[in-house]
RNA sequence: GGGCGCUUAGCUCAGUUGGUUCAGAGCACCUCGUUUACACCGAGGGGGUCGGGGGUUCGAAUCCCUCAGCGCCCACCA
């Protein structure tokens, strides 16, 4: 069998892919063995893969292969999310390249559009998850605006709804002008930002005085109906009760009094815009002022604008404050640093505005969340910092604005049927809603045409909140065998910053409406950035193609790449070289595997010494590591576990193990030997399979030629087994040797090739792996015995045992001698600094007896180094 | 403004309840090597006063205090 010499990717993966799937390997139907359920975090349906969701999606599919071949029903759910804003977004920006206006179009033949949208791009992300290799369970994909999903999402409002933790409300929301709708608080992000604070001072009625409010949103004052001073401000107890005249709206103002205004800042004056702001809109409650909404929705200038009617409202701030100026009543402008409210997804300026919104309350619901994180531990948070950030959200949580001015996404169920927007009623359907109508107004004639549907839509997590649920119709049929199965599932997998837009709100849901936690722990990743440390993203240009880095490297070798330094929690410096060292590695498994492929099997062979002794050591070493690595998977510690697996196959099974089994040229392999060797490395494959799900596969099929039922994918995870401790601690003394006897012919320049005979002094004991150690340093014999003459420089110590090697006398005696010194010089240190630490009674008298034991075992050994050195230096 | 976390080799990170006169790993680096799987390799090697200062202790990278730098989350001071 032909096998070239390095490992092709591109034409294995495509292929194993298939077969996976041919044989419908990551299919799932709930059974009699215990399931492992991961729902994946929904990607964008028009979204592209990036940098995050490989990480992320590689975590999952390491876990869930892991899973699988523990015996667990392994079942990942793949879907995507119609991210409402973000796609309504994308499709806006489309249409207007086809120089069509949102506007002009009808709720439906936007909605079409949107969806022809979605039938092009959706499911994109998903075949590029199938090139990483991920093995999702395709036929459960679901969407979140699928028709069963979307019930289940009305079901669910109409529940709240009558529970009455669903109400509509006027409220100061948060205000995108750019999309036109209200976000959550969540969606706004404060950014800090460079503007000024102006000075502007209001001319008092009936008086010469003025009085100097400062701002930094000077055109708001066409909203203003009042100035706020502090009743304990000695600075202007004057003018209680006075009116001041607000400059270009002319308008007449009280001064209210209010202890909600500092008076350090600025100059201890406030102008007061109820509708424009959230502290004095609370002002403007309690002192009964008027609300001047001086906004359109795009945030340009509506008709209490005046003459600047119809400017946005930065254009309309630039203005005012020439104008000001030119009146003479700007006293001072002032640079000012402050945080301003911008959208998560448009990046456009917040402006906080009066409207009628849907609210969910979240107290009463979000408790059992609380408790299950930080109570109960029914879900575990890794890395566990992050149960602080939980709990301080969590504690301050507040009601929930679900409603979006949009239009992809789902309707709110809400139905109107009075002149305003009192009347209503919430119903699934229209038919629904013309009964309920009919009861609530006691009017029979009452007709469908009578009734108008809320023209806005739910918020994108309102649905994905109900995620873990819904994937198995959990909301419409809540006894259905599939939910009863796979839920709660075991891990969720997803970036911090959706803790509390999804995460909790999850935690929420599934109490709400299971009882139960929807998962038993988060692992929340970090972000991935450019090595330099920056976020990656579109605009900076530094996130690589996802794409391309698998074609370049293969997906094993990117898996690998992004595990290698990814400890959970931790934010990953991503950088192409990791991809370079996964394939580096992939080819070494490769070619380790050419190697044993290639020896002649001599069935009448018997094994070399060296062969049996190493291949006892490899299964106790490898029991050792499997244990290790079982842990860190339960500690979620991927790139931990991946780094052992990574050492045993590169260095103990490639750099030592095949080193001493490996047959000298020419000659052939007894069967013993390579039958175990085959074994282990089918062992080695099990472990790197979740990593690297294609190489493994391949190798696996190269080895035997395997019936269905016999893929790598659903073979069996190694079971774990005690190991043989003493057999490993003499394997590192052999290891020990070698590397100073490869040191000492480096020293003495002797070639490999050169066989030598080397002696050995040390009380009644013999070398451990002695086989081992005369193949892997070529050495033709050990001897006991009797040191021979003339070895003087050609000695050298491994722990207690002293190592001799006939050569000729040493050119530089000197050297050699002072060598020896110096090692004396610092066993005699050493040896005292540890004999003065057993002498301080306080040491030993609060030491554990253990350490103790260790330093005296060292003075044992230090005095036995000490009587070899002066030996050796007495012979010069 | 409040809260949380981080600072260990050139880089990225481990260091479990405090216990060696070797503080580990991977990568990078240096030297040597065309040994019959692999140069996407092999053999060997150098490199850290564990951010600074102070304290507790027989003993501190590990516990406490303090200073400095970095990061994250939350927050309605115009």
């Amino acid at each position: 069998m032909e096998i070239p010499s390095k490992f092709n990717s591109q034409s294995v993966e495509r292929k194993w892919y298939e077969y996976w799937q041919e044989n419908a390997y990551f299919n799932s139907f709930p059974d009699s063995r215990e399931p492992y359920t991961i729902v994946i975090p929904p990607p964008n349906v028009t979204g592209v893969l990036h940098m995050g969701h490989m990480l992320n999606n590689t975590l999952q599919d390491i876990i869930i292969r892991r899973a699988r071949m523990r015996g667990y029903n392994a079942c990942w759910v793949p879907g995507t999310d119609h991210a409402s804003i973000a796609t309504e977004a994308k499709v806006v920006a489309k249409l207007k390249e086809q120089g069509i206006d949102k506007k002009s179009l009808t709720r439906e033949a936007f909605l079409e559009h949107a969806w022809a949208w979605t039938h092009e791009y959706g499911g994109v992300i998903l075949e590029q998850l199938k090139k990483l290799g991920c093995s999702c369970d395709w036929n459960r994909t679901k969407f979140t605006l699928d028709p069963e999903m979307s019930e289940s999402v009305i079901k669910v409002f109409i529940d709240l709804y009558e529970k009455g933790e669903i109400y509509r409300g006027f409220r100061m929301v948060n205000w995108d002008p750019e999309a036109q709708t209200t976000l959550s608080d969540e969606e706004v992000v404060y950014e800090e930002k460079s503007g000024n604070l102006y000075h502007i001072a209001y001319q008092i009625e009936d008086s010469d005085e003025k009085v100097v409010i400062a701002t930094t949103r000077p055109e708001t004052l066409l909203g203003d109906t009042a100035v706020c001073i502090n009743p304990k401000d000695e600075r202007y107890k004057h003018l209680k009760g006075k009116t001041v005249v607000v400059p270009l709206a002319n308008r007449k103002v009280p001064i209210i009094q209010d202890e909600y205004v500092s008076m350090e800042f600025g100059t201890g004056c406030l102008k007061v815009t109820p509708a424009h702001d959230l502290n004095d809109k609370a002002l403007g409650e309690k002192h009964g002022l008027d609300f001047i909404d001086i906004f359109n929705p795009d945030a340009s200038l509506n008709e209490k604008g005046l003459q600047y009617k119809g400017l946005n409202r930065f254009v309309a701030r630039k203005k005012i404050v020439k104008d000001l100026e030119a009146l003479g009543v700007l006293v001072k402008t002032e640079p000012h640093v402050h945080k301003v409210g911008t959208s998560e997804r448009t990046k456009a300026v917040i402006e906080p505005r009066l409207s009628d919104q849907w609210f969910l309350k979240t107290k009463s619901i979000a408790k059992p969340a609380m408790d299950a994180v930080l109570e109960n531990e029914a879900i575990q948070l890794v890395p566990e910092k992050f149960k602080n950030t939980y709990r301080h959200w969590m504690e301050n949580i507040r009601d929930w604005n679900i409603s979006r001015q949009l239009w992809w996404g789902q309707r709110i169920p809400a139905y109107y049927f009075g002149p305003g927007k009192e009347d209503f009623v919430v119903a699934e359907n229209k038919d629904e809603a013309l009964e309920k109508a009919k009861k609530a107004t006691n009017n029979p004639s009452l007709s469908a045409s009578d009734l108008c549907q809320d023209e806005d839509v739910l918020d994108t997590w309102f649905s994905s909140w109900l995620w873990p649920i819904t994937v198995f119709d959990g909301i419409r049929n809540p006894d259905n065998k599939e939910i009863s199965y796979y839920y709660p599932t075991q891990d969720l997998v997803t970036g911090p910053d959706i803790l509390f837009f999804w995460v909790a709100r999850m935690i929420m849901s599934g109490y709400e409406y299971r009882k139960e936690p929807p998962f038993t722990k988060v692992y929340l990743t970090g972000l991935v950035r450019d090595k330099k440390g920056r976020k990656m993203s579109k605009q900076l240009g530094n996130s690589p193609d996802a794409l391309k880095l698998i074609e370049e490297f293969g997906a094993d070798a990117v898996r690998v790449g992004l595990m290698l330094s990814s400890a959970a929690g931790n934010d990953l410096l991503f950088d192409e070289s990791l991809c370079q060292q996964g394939k580096n590695f992939a080819n070494k498994i490769w070619n380790a595997f050419r190697l044993i492929q290639g020896w002649d099997i001599d069935e009448k062979r018997k094994a070399a010494p060296a062969s049996g002794e190493a291949l006892d050591w490899y299964e106790s070493h490898f029991q050792k590591t499997l244990a290790w690595v079982d842990e860190n998977f339960e500690k979620y510690r991927i790139s931990d576990a991946l780094m052992s697996i990574y050492k045993l196959v590169w260095d103990d099974f490639c750099s030592w193990l095949l080193e001493l089994v490996k047959p000298p040229y020419g000659e052939s392999i007894d069967s013993e030997t390579h039958k175990r060797v085959i074994t282990l490395f089918e062992n080695n494959l099990r472990l790197l399979h979740p990593f690297m799900p294609f190489l493994t596969e391949e190798l696996w099929h190269f080895i035997n030629d395997r019936k269905k039922g016999e893929a790598l994918t659903v073979s069996d995870w190694p079971t774990p087994m005690k190991h043989d401790a003493k057999i490993i601690e003499d394997f590192d003394l052999a290891k020990e040797i070698t590397v100073a006897i490869r040191n000492f012919r480096k020293e003495k320049q002797l070639s490999f090739k050169e066989e030598i005979e080397i002696y050995v002094t040390k009380n009644n004991a013999s070398i451990p792996f002695e086989s081992s150690i005369k193949k892997l340093s070529n050495i033709a014999s050990i001897c006991y015995d009797s040191v021979p003459e003339n070895t003087i420089g050609g000695s050298f110590r491994v722990g207690t045992y002293e190592f001799f090697v006939p050569t000729q006398a040493t050119d530089d005696p000197e050297g050699e001698r002072k060598k020896l010194q110096d090692e004396l010089i610092y066993m005699k240190g050493f040896l005292a600094s540890v004999e003065k630490k057993l002498a301080n009674e306080r040491f030993v008298a609060n030491a554990p007896e253990k350490v103790i034991a260790i330093e005296r075992k060292k003075v044992a050994d230090a005095i036995e180094k000490i009587s070899l050195l002066e030996k050796s230096l007495a012979a010069f």
